[in-house]
RNA sequence: GGGCGAUUAGCUCAGCUGGCUAGAGCGUCUCGUUUACACCGAGAAGGCCGUAGGUUCGAGUCCUACAUCGCCCACCA
């Protein structure tokens, strides 16, 4: 055991042996775990996208879960940290289609099966990269129960959600207007576009003998009513009556309504109703429907102008915008131009194209009767949420909820097993769909026949199947592991995916199991750089994790990320850290080394004197204190002083004070010492364990301890 | 427009229920080649804890305004 050590920890090659001991030992699987471990503690990982290397915020959340884990386990429980990746529906696809393109290619290209094929293959290929990463970040992750989001029970599992939700009438085909991108050709929910403030101009047109102001004159093929305020004294006379106006392409007559909804003190207080490409509009259709025709799409999904617009047809937004507004001006229709106007305009996410309001058919799921029990066991407090502050924030996003889009019109995502009979459906304004288990329907239930069943083609927004990702891994209703598990202790995952994740989870949970999904919601911060900015591709800023721990060692790594970072807060990470706690891991090491070159005198049989007596005493205080923190989710606390007590006041003092006995005559005063010391240690390494559990684990297996098991499931120190 | 957060040493941040003579890492300076470690040790410099009020025996810590920065939410054409 006693081997001569070398100077310092050679992480490069020792990580990877100490992670396979680990593996071989099977305790990252909770049914392995010695008979003691009982009370079951699991956490999800929030699987990572197989479409993408892992990236520094990965890095953050595996050290946190692993950290809670490893605590876990040490104190006893049944941990289960329960691995996964994700499909990632759009993500994955834009990331395919941009390989494709750079070969010169697109999905257009193929078969949709084809397509599919090639996505599912590469996903494959990086979830064994991804495993492989998180691996070497010391996740301590029981592989046996891997999931992928689109493993047979996960699917299962989201279609009879799916059934049951339109059963219950939670979920509806509605035409509506949806957040349409041009540029991916889908829509998508209201949380997936981003709004940026932007100057655009304010065109007064005159209609007739009326002026508005509107930021879309490309959009006035599309009016089918002009609106003003019902108590707008100027222009009562109007209410009600048809005006002329002339527009670009000659006379119409439109009719002028009044709306709560218009703004007497906005523009000239008159607003045109554009109801196929206006949110607003759209409304006030719906609120003067028999008064005023519905909606005229003047814009397609391709982004181009319909016939509707006459000789626009075909143009581009922008290029019809400002042919449009010339025409006007030549004739005069143009009043004035308010140049820098502000606003902001909705935008997708992913490549910050400006979302168009298009009207299209679309699954929904009323949310109204999820949210409400989802804000009670928080507000009950059934549900933890850290930092308490983000509690307000959910409270506030559930209370104003809104329907939810979970149409996707994508080929690489579960697809919606929902059947048309085309036949039936014609014409009428209430289709006739067959929703299913997934299972293909035998017949339309009107007109008995096979033919002409057609499955709608989208799929479903990732985030519906990722909402039920708790209790479908565990295998809902009847699995052993969702009897243990369930509801799991704890999800932590990043404050950015609060709404888009963490809610819809609970709401989701409660709703199929009756029970919430989980105790506490841990949120952690986006990693910044040591400048405080975003890490992005763009800025050339990014830290890749892999790199480091090539660099400095996982040990180093993870400390750096959890000493930094405090529940809500953005961490930040930079290398000089990085380095500091790769130096304390030499630390670690050069005082188990010193240690080790005195074991001879180590007895177990050695009487403790007054001095030992007070060093035990010491280690278990810093181990109470270090448990408080940990049990008040105080991480960077607990680790940072962990990092103290080792390295200043066992190292620099009561090391440096022991070296008058160790290298004195007095051979007994020297065994007691020696022991003390030891023992101690083996303490503090096993309160480091969490945080740096590569070095720990292999200098733990250098102590002469009795009785001594793999330091991943020795016991915690307990106060 | 609404909400949340930040403002503490040169830099990046801790500081939980008020008691701090305000801490850490990195950086700076001085000294030290002691038989664990120079990826080290001993020591030092450096802060009116954003501003102004208030509560209190006592305030980075609680309250109220203000300022600056950041984030989230929001249908004003």
């Amino acid at each position: 055991m006693s081997k001569e050590l070398g100077k310092r920890f050679n992480y490069s090659e020792r990580e990877p042996e100490i992670y396979k001991l680990w593996e071989e030992s099977g305790f990252f699987n909770p049914d392995n775990l010695p008979k003691g471990h009982k009370d079951p503690f699991c956490i999800l990982i929030p699987p990572p996208n197989a479409n993408d290397p892992l990236h520094i915020g990965h890095a953050l959340f595996v050290s946190l879960q692993d950290m809670m884990t490893r605590y876990a386990r040490m104190r006893g429980k049944k941990a289960l940290w329960l691995p996964g990746m994700d499909h990632a529906g759009f993500e994955t696809q834009v990331v395919y289609e941009k390989k494709l393109k750079k070969q010169g290619k697109t999905r257009l290209d193929m078969e949709r099966d084809e397509f599919y094929k090639q996505v599912w293959d590469y996903t494959q290929k990086n979830r064994d990269t991804v495993r492989g990463q998180l691996k070497k970040l010391g996740a301590s992750a029981d592989w046996s129960r891997e999931v992928f989001t689109l493993d047979d029970k996960i699917i299962n599992t989201v279609y009879r959600t799916f059934k049951k939700m339109y059963d219950d009438e939670l979920i509806y085909r509605g035409e509506r207007l949806v957040n349409y991108c041009t540029t991916h050709q889908t829509a998508f929910s209201d949380l997936e576009i981003v709004r940026e403030e932007r100057k655009d101009p304010l065109y007064y047109i005159k209609y007739g003998p009326l002026t508005l102001a509107t930021v879309r004159p490309e959009t006035k093929f599309g009016d089918t009513a002009i609106a003003v305020n019902p108590d707008d004294k100027r222009y009562k006379e109007y209410i009600g009556k048809e005006i002329e106006i002339e527009t670009v392409l000659g006379k119409k007559k439109m009719k002028v309504i009044a709306d709560e909804y218009v703004d007497p003190e906005f523009g000239t207080g008159v607003v045109k109703i554009t109801p196929a490409h206006d949110e607003n509009d759209f409304e006030v259709w719906l609120r003067h429907k028999d008064e005023i025709p519905g909606p005229v799409e003047t814009i397609d999904k391709n982004g181009r102008m319909t016939s509707v617009a006459g000789p626009y047809e075909g143009m581009k937004i922008m290029e019809a915008r400002e042919k449009i507004v010339e025409d006007m001006k030549n004739k005069g229709l143009i009043e004035k131009i308010e140049e820098d106007y502000k606003h902001s305009v909705a935008l997708c996410y992913k490549c910050k194209n400006i979302i168009e309001p298009m009207l299209m058919r679309q699954w929904f799921v009323k949310m109204e009767p999820l949210a409400k029990p989802a804000i009670d066991v928080v507000k009950k407090g059934e549900i933890k949420i850290i930092p308490s502050n983000q509690k307000k924030v959910y409270m506030h996003w559930m209370k104003n909820i809104k329907d939810w889009n979970i149409s996707r019109q994508n080929w690489w995502g579960i697809e919606i097993p929902a059947w048309k009979c085309t036949a039936c459906s014609e014409g009428k304004e209430n289709e006739t769909w067959i929703i299913t288990e997934g299972e293909e329907p035998k017949k339309c239930p009107d007109c008995n026949k096979k033919d002409n069943l057609v499955r709608d083609p989208d799929v479903f927004d990732t985030w519906f199947s990722s909402g039920q990702w708790p209790f479908a891994t565990l295998d809902y209703p009847n699995g052993d592991d969702f009897k243990t598990f369930y509801p799991t202790d704890i999800m932590e995952t990043g404050y950015d995916i609060l709404f888009f994740w963490v809610a819809r989870m609970i709401m989701l949970g409660l709703y199929r199991t009756g029970e919430i999904p989980f105790n506490t919601v841990y949120l952690h911060g986006l990693v910044r750089d040591k400048d405080r900015q975003k890490m992005s591709k763009s800025k050339g800023n990014v830290i890749d994790p892999l790199g480091v721990v090539e660099e400095y060692g996982t040990d180093a790594l993870r400390m750096a990320l959890l000493t930094n970072t405090t529940p809500g807060r953005d961490p930040v990470l930079n290398m000089e850290q990085v380095r500091g706690y790769r130096n304390f891991s030499t630390k670690l090491w050069n005082v188990t080394r010193f240690l080790l070159m005195n074991v001879d005198a180590y007895s177990t049989s050695a009487k403790e004197g007054k001095e030992e007596k007070k060093m035990q005493k010491e280690i278990k205080a810093t181990a109470k204190s270090v448990t408080k923190n940990m049990e008040k989710y105080r991480y960077a606390q607990a680790a940072e002083e962990v990092y103290h007590y080792a390295w200043h006041r066992f190292a620099d003092e009561l090391l440096e004070e022991s070296k008058e006995i160790i290298f004195g005559d007095d051979a007994q005063e020297k065994s007691k010492r020696v022991t003390a010391l030891i023992n101690a240690w083996a303490d503090v390494l096993k309160l480091l364990h969490p945080f740096m559990p590569f070095v720990t684990e292999e200098l733990y297996g250098h102590l002469p301890i009795e009785d001594k098991k793999m330091l991943i499931i020795e016991k915690w120190p307990e106060a």
